[in-house]
DNA sequence: GTTTTATTGTTTGATTATCAAATTAAATAA
DNA sequence: TTATTTAATTTGATAATCAAACAATAAAAC
């Protein structure tokens, strides 16, 4: 690939992810929770219980911050931490009954969202999309 | 699609995502700025002068949030306003010497970043993808 | 088995980011 | 000219963030 197609895929890459922050920013406005906020319920909604440490880092900030912003989390009733049985030092964050339930909403609009995006595509192109997405995925 | 796919290819979406939003933390991080000022920095570079207004809808942020944001960029040397001759009201917002250092230098790790990504597709493969991508984003 | 070291998470103190509402200045409309 | 709208800033308050110090537990060394 030529040099100007380079730029042209760079271009595009981060007009992409621009256009999903957007989105994203967009969607929290409807709702009482912050980007970060939604961001948390949607990794701890589709991973699952997770120790604060593998949290913080999938959020890019550092365990202090996320102490504060799980504490908050937790007193408005979303998440809650649970002992770890294997090792007393640890929590296991989960969601609530009230945090799944944002969560299904919110990955509700996420999948409207990708309803959106393939409907701009024929069958063939989606397919292809879909598969080189997650050959990218899984190398960076 | 049927929905089961319609859920791998949201999933998958998200996925990218988030991964885009690690990487430009770790390349924050690298830096002695923050990830909201490598974004405007990037964003002014990117669209050329820039006005207040829409600055701030790009971010994602209200005005009075870009001034201080500003201020503290234009402080620092990497930005400066200009008054817009059409609109006594208005400024410019674009780069200085020291900024477009920065762009140019947080591009090269874009155009890097899409040839990680490139070399894991073949031509054909690369072709639909920028393709389809760029077609998404006329839509999104 | 006790002591040291490493790991996990919290707290603290300071700075930065953010918003909504009030304010100022300029442009546009009445 | 006066009233209204628009662009940007300021203000006051809250939330987000970090680095460094701290506490509790686990793992390793001895």
């Amino acid at each position: 690939m030529i040099e100007r197609d380079m730029i042209q895929l760079s271009e595009t890459i981060i007009q992409f992810y621009e256009r999903l922050f957007s989105w994203e920013h967009a969607v929290a406005k409807n709702t009482r929770l912050s980007v970060q906020q939604n961001h948390t319920i949607e990794i701890v909604g589709s991973d699952g219980p997770i120790r604060m440490k593998p949290l913080a880092e999938k959020l890019s900030v550092t365990m202090g911050t996320l102490t504060v912003m799980i504490d908050r989390l937790e007193k408005t009733g979303y998440v809650c931490r649970k002992k770890d049985p294997e090792d007393g030092r640890g929590f296991n964050i989960m969601l609530t009954k009230k945090g799944d339930g944002i969560y299904k909403k919110h990955h509700a609009y996420h999948i409207k969202l990708a309803q959106d995006i393939i409907s701009l595509l024929d069958a063939q192109e989606a397919s292809n999309f879909l598969k080189a997405l997650i050959k990218i995925n899984k190398a960076i």
